[in-house]
DNA sequence: GATGAATGAGGATTCATTCAT
DNA sequence: AATGAATGAATCCTCATTCAT
């Protein structure tokens, strides 16, 4: 579409639909086998078989091992990025609906989905791959750090949010994300997380809300 | 110090002592290599020449790799094991302090020291080792979920916890530890956190205290 | 010669013929070096080397280095199936005749050949490998003892065979065999025996034959 | 009793029975293992705690795992040295006895004792120890054969023995000794050998005895 | 003499990468 | 473009030998 491929559309998707067919698939298995054995115990005949091609493919398509788990994590942020954007776009929205759309998005399109293994990826392999945490640094924080603290500083104003010093550590919104997605992957099989019960407290905290129901059941 | 050891017995330590130390030498090894390297990269060459000793030494106090880097983490956890049950053992200490204390004892056993790794360590190959995240279900969270159970319940009594819902999710109390874990250890290098402030606003938001000083400083 | 291959399909053999000819240049390989060396003492390396491949190589055709000694005792019995039962086949046969087409196969097919390294390696090693020796037992010894067993019938009733015991210790007839096998290989350097004279004489025990020429030259 | 140690036999055995009798030990600690494993596979770790000893004990008693090894073949032909001896010296005694003799001592000296672990690991072995070997054939056969060319040569003078050529082969002699440690070590769990009649067959075959009770039960 | 902790060379095995087809 | 056989460097682990106590 972007490019005309002229002539014949043929029996075949055209040779380019091809070879980003096939990268795609390539890119979904090195997603399940990385995140499944970590990059250096992953072995690249395990996704080259997982992708149903030969392991001297996959040397078309990428340099190197390396290669291709830096390029796995730099593409998987593009769905993403514009989901992230839209939620703080909307300044009539209040900060409540604000988090509970941002905590929404993580439980559907991260914890819910490919993206946790994403997420856990960075998380369990960054420190070696600096190149790859800049890279997240850059494209990611730099810009949910400062649209968290657009909500917040909204919030501020119209006396929705708990606290002021929030203002100056937004991890903290964010921190109970992470822990959902370590726990999950840790302990999940041993004592799993309600992730809904979790959010709606957080968000209650941050936004001052104070009493709920009594406590019901227990989970250790 | 605690007990005088008048002049010293002998030259040398006993080789049982011996022994002991060498232990410790290898483990203290193990860390720093397996934490810059993963379990998987690390090469028990470097483990032996950064522990002093040659490499067939590290097997007559391991079995294998994999064993080692087990009792290491095995290990890890004794020191801490004390610290965190005084903390819930004084009732007469009020909710605010109790978290002061907690976080206080993470910020200077864990984050400021080896103990950083030692998690770090876990989260980045625990699911490798399902035996060791058993193993640290078992001896970690079933008695540091209770015990925060515990303070929360205490707090709630005296009206000095925010929202009744946290004491189905403790978990959210430790959420900003383990962020701060990951984060200094990922993106530090670009944008460290202040740790004092976000558990100062971390214990605000959980013991309902609304209002701060106006934000000062900003950091992305 | 069996299938005429009209003037040759292409310029090299199939890829499958291509593996199955390396698959036996590394089974002639092995024989060599683990006949020389033994089975703990041979290295890999050396195999290889022998085969004129890459180290690594040999573990495209063979699971381990134990799974390599274990094919090659096993396929190389083999061509010696065939053989064997053709002796006893032919009733008419007399059994002197019957015995000296035996010795015969076994000087030429074995004490003659790589037959020798196979049968030394069994000999050798086979205490290491229970699983080797059973499977000997069941492809060998049940179809060799039963033919000796029906060549000493055969025998004892036409009058040819020297003594009835014989049927019940068909093994003695195969002594010599193994015998001349493990003499050559050790003291064969110092005092090489004459398997001519030895399986003539043995045969004559078999056979009752009284007499023969005056003793003439001696060896130790 | 041999050499009187005068003085002292006190509490202890004088330091050089000590030293002797610990020697014996490990050589036959050295023997159980060698021949469970073989050379190259035996540890010297095994050997030392089988004798009851630490490690580097052996080495103040053997240079090398070689020379424990080749000593250990060296000493165990002493005991048997003088037994074979004894066989032949008798000019009066009439070939089957001799025979007999012969056989009754390779069974209950050899197959029925160490002597069988000695022989195995010679035969086993022997191939990578031309020293060994050499010893062998200088110690034991250049004596064993002449022996055995004595017997024979006295039986063919009195009719005792079946056919001339036997002198030229007396290997043929031994020949069903060395197939029953073979096979008893390889087979016998499977289809153990009866020596007794094995033997017997075998004398009668030598000695040109016609006839025997006819065959009863069967073995493969 | 005896010990057993320590050594480090040696070897089986794995796997990212290359390349002829 | 695709294949998958071949390569060989890299690494875990073993064990004969040494040596300080």
């Amino acid at each position: 579409m972007t490019k005309k491929t002229p002539i014949s559309t043929s029996k075949k998707t055209t040779p380019a639909g091809r070879k980003a067919k096939r990268r795609q698939e390539i890119l979904a298995a090195a997603l399940a086998i990385f995140a499944d054995d970590g990059f250096a115990a992953a072995r690249l005949d395990d996704i080259a078989r997982h992708a149903g091609v030969a392991k001297g493919t996959l040397y078309l398509y990428f340099n190197s091992k390396e290669a291709l788990f830096e390029e796995l994590l730099r593409e998987a942020i593009k769905p993403m990025q514009g989901r992230l954007a839209r939620i703080a776009a909307d300044p009539r929205i209040n900060t409540r609906d604000a988090l509970n759309r941002l905590f929404d998005t993580f439980r559907r399109d991260i914890a819910g989905s490919d993206g946790r293994l994403v997420l856990w990826l960075l998380l369990a392999e960054g420190r070696r791959f600096p190149k790859l945490t800049a890279f997240y640094h850059r494209e990611v924080l730099l810009r949910v750090v400062p649209m968290l603290k657009q909500i917040l500083a909204r919030g501020l104003e119209r006396g929705e949010i708990a606290n002021t010093g929030l203002i100056n550590t937004p991890q903290l919104v964010m921190a109970p994300a992470f822990m959902a997605i370590i726990w999950q992957e840790l302990f999940g099989a041993y004592a799993p997380l309600e992730l809904d019960g979790l959010f709606e407290t957080h968000i209650d905290l941050l936004t001052g809300v104070k009493t709920k129901d009594a406590p019901q059941g227990e989970r250790s």
